[in-house]
DNA sequence: TCGTTATGCGAACGCCGTTAGCTTAGACTA
DNA sequence: TAGTCTAAGCTAACGGCGTTCGCATAACGA
């Protein structure tokens, strides 16, 4: 078919990203796909963590050479992103119907995290890049929709939106620092702990063992919570007195 | 005087991480100095940004070549958790006496957040990095402080106090993302927003105009209110029922 | 059938962090 | 004061990274 062969597709991530100066020609000509190199990078990452995400090995697990990846990817970077959109194809779920905004919020947040801490190799890469691909916007529609239809103004519902999004990603990076190499690293950071003599931070000393215990898990739904019910008091007081 | 000469002294960054293996020797003989490696890091981060922060260019700012900082240095990780450090002592200014818990958290909060932002090179390298220096265990000292004194118990403390350190460096790493390399980034993000059709994203079309208005500053005044108001609520509840 | 051109490859460039091995200056001991 | 020891500097290099240049070639449009 003639439009089997018209150029990448709305939607798919290759449509996204296509240089501009390059008309929408066909671009394979043989074997190497820009989905099979997007395949073997997740591949990478899940096994190897952000690391082991390196053109050299990349070309090395599709039996190519670096120069060739080039071909389909203008960046090291420009890979990233799109790896990292379409790990974020999240938000295609959708959450219970019977429950309310925050309640669908707090869905959407849980999933969204969970989904980057089953991947943490894409996790990680979410430190380089603030692109926002396809998927990312879709998640931004899709909150923005949850915070107007819940009676916020634009302005305000895109301003708690990113915010939710901000803690949610914070969290997930403060989750990869805790839990990278535990061998070497948790013996540092308990190492900083002790040495300090008790009499300067004191709280720290005394609460030790209840800290140690408190997890990332806990963290996120505090967090999680604290800013939903504080956005539901937000929208009461400003419904109220029209502010 | 004997006491001069006796190594690094408790509180300094040198002291923090103290090779264990190493008895507490003097260590400096000549010119170089740990402090004059931060004092130039420092400089270069501010003028050149992170990926100005390299062996390279320190040794050529310094005088000396690169493998003499690791005389000093472990690593660039080591060099980079002090520097974090030490750009962290922002804790060591007290906020208004006359403010309740909250007022102070938000003070502290927003200092943090100005803190970093005035110096980006600092913030960027918050993202490798999760490793805590003096300085910032004292940070995390004060807010459980805080925290407890609202009348929190221990663990929930904590937990709102580091979900409230994430969602700060979180939406400093989102100004981070927002401001970098404003000339090609800004025009490829628009890119990204036209090129998808309307019927796809409707809200983010409709108001693209005051979505587009919604600075990094907005958000994070969102969050931290929503974030204080809603540890209030939990609070007052938890005050009131003894959950 | 024959150019055009997208697509692969080999080889290299310049950057990075890091290390091994030497020299030397300064502090300690006798 | 003379001698020793060692921290602190240097030279040179290693391996790995992302990226690019130039060439070969196979498929498509004419």
């Amino acid at each position: 078919m003639a439009a089997e062969t018209a150029g990448p597709k709305p939607g798919t991530a290759a449509w996204w990203l296509a240089r501009e100066d390059e008309p929408a020609r066909q671009r394979r000509r043989r074997s190497l796909t820009l989905e099979a190199i997007l395949d073997a990078s997740m591949t990478l990452l899940d096994t190897g963590g952000a690391a082991a995400l390196t053109m050299r090995n990349l070309a090395e697990a599709l039996g190519c050479t670096q120069a060739s990846l080039y071909r389909h990817v203008r960046n090291r970077e420009e890979l990233v992103t799109l790896l990292v959109d379409r790990a974020l194809d999240v938000a295609s779920s959708a959450p219970p119907e019977d429950a309310d905004w925050a309640g669908k919020a707090a869905w959407s947040a849980r999933l969204f995290r969970e989904h980057l801490l089953r991947h943490p190799g894409v996790a990680s890469l979410l430190r380089g890049t603030e692109r926002l691909g396809p998927n990312s916007l879709a998640g931004v529609q899709y909150s923005l929709e949850l915070f107007i239809g819940a009676g916020l103004g634009p302005r305000l519902a895109s301003a708690a939106s990113s915010a939710l999004a901000t803690f949610v990603i914070g969290s997930v990076h403060f989750n990869l620092g805790l839990d990278v190499s535990d061998s070497e690293e948790s013996r540092h950071r308990r190492l900083l702990y002790r040495s300090r003599d008790a009499s300067a931070l004191p709280l720290l000393v005394e609460h030790a063992d209840v800290l140690s215990e408190v997890g990332s898990d806990d963290v996120f739904e505090a967090g999680l919570t604290a800013l939903l019910t504080g956005f539901r008091v937000l929208i009461e007081r400003e419904g109220g007195t029209r502010d």
